[in-house]
DNA sequence: GTCTATAGCCAGATAGAC
DNA sequence: GTCTATCTGGCTATAGAC
């Protein structure tokens, strides 16, 4: 009897794969990383790596494919949360700790550079966002419904927001300077609702 | 006697390139440009490009040298004004006013990518970035003097922020929406005094 | 100053041995 | 499954005619 494919050796390949290549698009970007550089840093030839995914551009995908579980994840805590407020900004705190690697500037912008050049990746990040997105968005309806949250913002639009500002934080990544403080002064003062003093007030 | 150059239309050449190039950068990126393609669409020829360019980065860095004059300017009328928190309010909307520009995130992408891949374009790109920093430092610091800025902020960490939240608003960049109003609900919030009121106090 | 033509290089992807 | 060798195509930048 042959013997059959080993799907954990298989996994831990292109995994190995994956993790090389999105280092080295980090740092070198997609079109200067070669499938030759990325098999090298991987340990084996360019053959196999195109043995394990039909071309590059499934490569960089593979990176983002692997978010999926970890953002399900995320969500669900933060919606098992009492207090909405404090469970927005306990989701932005975690996605913002990711900014600290140093690499985190680097494969973002590459992903905002190949997201228009590959519908597929489109597709993979458009789900990424979605759960993100929806995950904000609830959290800001329960706490306009608390009257933690200013009712004038459109609970999307808000949630869209404060998804920039993670990104936001990514971009401005600086490995020695933790983005958090700042970023929970930002979402804090964004969502709280108008008040009588003139601080904080509106004026448009 | 020689004909001697024409200083004017070697510059409406250049700038022919430059806005050419510009566009061709922020739709279909560096790599993916051909010097060949630049020529096409500044109605000239490959050879063309290279005798009033250096190279290939050349073309790209002109792009952000065009901005210096505007930014400086931009910054000396928001000096000139009596309110120093609405002089950060005008600049950023004019900042964001750009956003609405269909390839806004393109260019941005493109700029933030090449910018570790050429250090000629860090040197320019980081003038640029100087004028602005300077500016919103300048108007913060006024700001916490006259008592309208919350006092506890590092002006200079808050200006960053500041460029953080109108680079933000072009990743976003959606032609279609105004990011202003929020941007300018964003930064007044941000920069507020902290109030005896808990919504937009502070916790940490 | 501007063109055409091309040298010289290097990439992605495949073929076929093992 | 994994390798090496190679094919094919496309790019930047230059050379030299006009």
């Amino acid at each position: 009897m042959p013997r059959p494919v080993d799907l954990e050796r298989s996994a831990a390949r292109r995994e190995a794969i994956t993790v090389a290549a999105a280092d080295l698009f980090a740092r070198h970007g997609f079109e200067n990383t070669t499938a030759t550089d990325i098999a090298r840093a991987a340990g084996l030839s360019s053959g196999t790596v195109f043995y394990y995914f039909t071309d590059k551009r499934a490569v960089f995908r593979s990176i983002f494919e692997r978010d999926i579980p970890v953002l399900r994840e995320l969500v669900d805590r933060a919606l098992a949360c009492d207090d909405p407020v404090a469970a927005v900004l306990t989701m932005v705190d975690e996605l913002a700790a990711d900014a600290l690697d140093p690499n985190a500037s680097g494969i973002l912008v590459e992903l905002l550079r190949q997201i228009d050049r590959d519908p597929e990746l489109l597709r993979v990040v458009t789900g990424n966002d979605a759960i993100l997105l929806d995950g904000f968005t609830t959290l800001i309806e329960r706490g306009i419904e608390a009257g933690a949250v200013d009712p004038g913002l459109d609970a999307r639009e808000a949630a869209a927001w404060i998804v920039h500002l993670v990104d936001a934080a990514y971009l401005g990544a600086d490995p020695a300077r933790d983005p958090r403080p700042m970023l929970r002064r930002l979402v804090t003062r964004f969502l709280a609702p108008p008040t009588a003093d003139p601080p904080t007030g509106e004026q448009g």
